[in-house]
DNA sequence: ACCTGAATACCCCAAAAGTGGTATTTGCTA
DNA sequence: TAGCAAATACCACTTTTGGGGTATTCAGGT
């Protein structure tokens, strides 16, 4: 029987998901918490085999979850639950050592190999986004992927555009000259495609590049 | 026993919330589509109490699947289940012929309470949008209700220049003078207290004023 | 050593956005 | 019917964007 936790801002989601595995399943969701902070500290608690960790959440997020369980030495494998399928996101979460990958609108079969992969600590991408990591990291220039080409700098201006900054005010907040924000906001444009500031930050929105909250 | 069919494009939130009902609650999920367009048929070949209908969905989302319901003749309970308290929805809803209005981060008991109610024709508010709801109807002007004054147009507006298209090829689609839609945007900028057109279109999608997909 | 991507910075200039007003018409409702 | 909100439209003006270039520096990989 594999034990797992589920950390998501949603009772209702997360206690669905505990009623539905039966003992037939071969898995049990033990705890539950709506609150990364409290994860350390349950986790001290209960011994279990895997955690199910929700991305998109107030306050503390999946990947500052993730920071603070490595920061507090816990090695338990993670298998991340989201709901969109945001290159960004997936690479984050890989980054901070998360062991599987799988959207929120998987079936259960889906969802108990993915529990079950897991917890052996193999890998699990859902099928849905195999293909997009595969030509990521081949290629890094798949159909759908131009929108992650964004560097890191240009996507903080796309997070000053969404916050109303204009030029300059996005220079002074990140110690550059008005001409560079310039630059960059032109180089976004012409990546995402787009004519203006404001279609520029709502694909980037629809693409996960930036969040909202 | 109540029974409900539940419309939600995430199999993995309806199969838990059929798993989470047990006889003692009263309730049983009989059917789960997740496709607006397929409830006409299985509604003329079950028989229901009442219709657990996510908002959010791709395609034909939970408005439209309730214009489609009302077309096709069918009157029975439907109580939306949504991620976001945005008054534009509620309302919406309310407007189409919603019996009931709860979040998804609601718990179990309320959801019970929720259905029990519903489908008794009796109308549900979840406690976290009742102040809300209670405020609309009073005066139009509580706290967070300044985004939902918006105007019909202004919302159009909004979608345009999501959309990326600048104040000409605007009035150009709506068939108004360029002027016309000057003044919208400014009267959105100033009931939105935003700087930008990026910051305008940002705090749309965040509200929930227009949608993304 | 060479190439590339990323970040930086500058030029010019037309077009658009944003800011300050005012004003008319229409439809609803108190 | 008087009042109000919403949609419409206009003027004048400053600031900002967006689009066309070009160029330097620096880090990483072949």
């Amino acid at each position: 029987m594999i034990t797992a936790i589920i950390v998501d801002d949603h009772p209702l989601f997360a206690e669905g998901l505990k009623a539905m595995f039966k003992a037939s399943d071969g898995i049990e969701i033990v705890e539950h918490t709506k609150n990364g902070n409290e994860l350390p500290c349950i986790l001290r608690n209960t011994q279990v085999d895997l955690i199910l960790m929700d991305i998109d959440m107030p306050i503390m997020d999946g990947i500052a979850t993730m920071e603070l369980l490595k920061k507090e030495g816990f090695n338990i494998p993670i298998l991340m639950l989201t709901m969109h399928q945001s290159m960004r996101k997936i690479k984050n979460s890989l980054e901070k050592g998360a062991q599987g990958y799988i959207l929120k609108d998987a079936s259960k079969p889906e969802l108990v190999e993915a529990i079950t992969k897991t917890s052996l600590r193999q890998n699990y991408f859902h099928p849905k986004i195999n293909d997009q990591v595969f030509d990521y990291f081949r290629g890094r220039k798949s159909a759908r992927a131009e929108a992650d080409e964004l560097s890191e700098r240009e996507r903080e201006i796309i997070e000053c555009l969404a916050g109303g900054m204009n030029t300059k005010a996005i220079s002074e907040a990140l110690h550059i000259s008005e001409h560079t924000v310039k630059t960059h906001r032109r180089n976004i444009m012409y990546k995402l495609d787009v004519k203006t500031s404001a279609e520029l930050v709502k694909l980037a929105i629809e693409k996960g590049i930036i969040d909202i909250g």
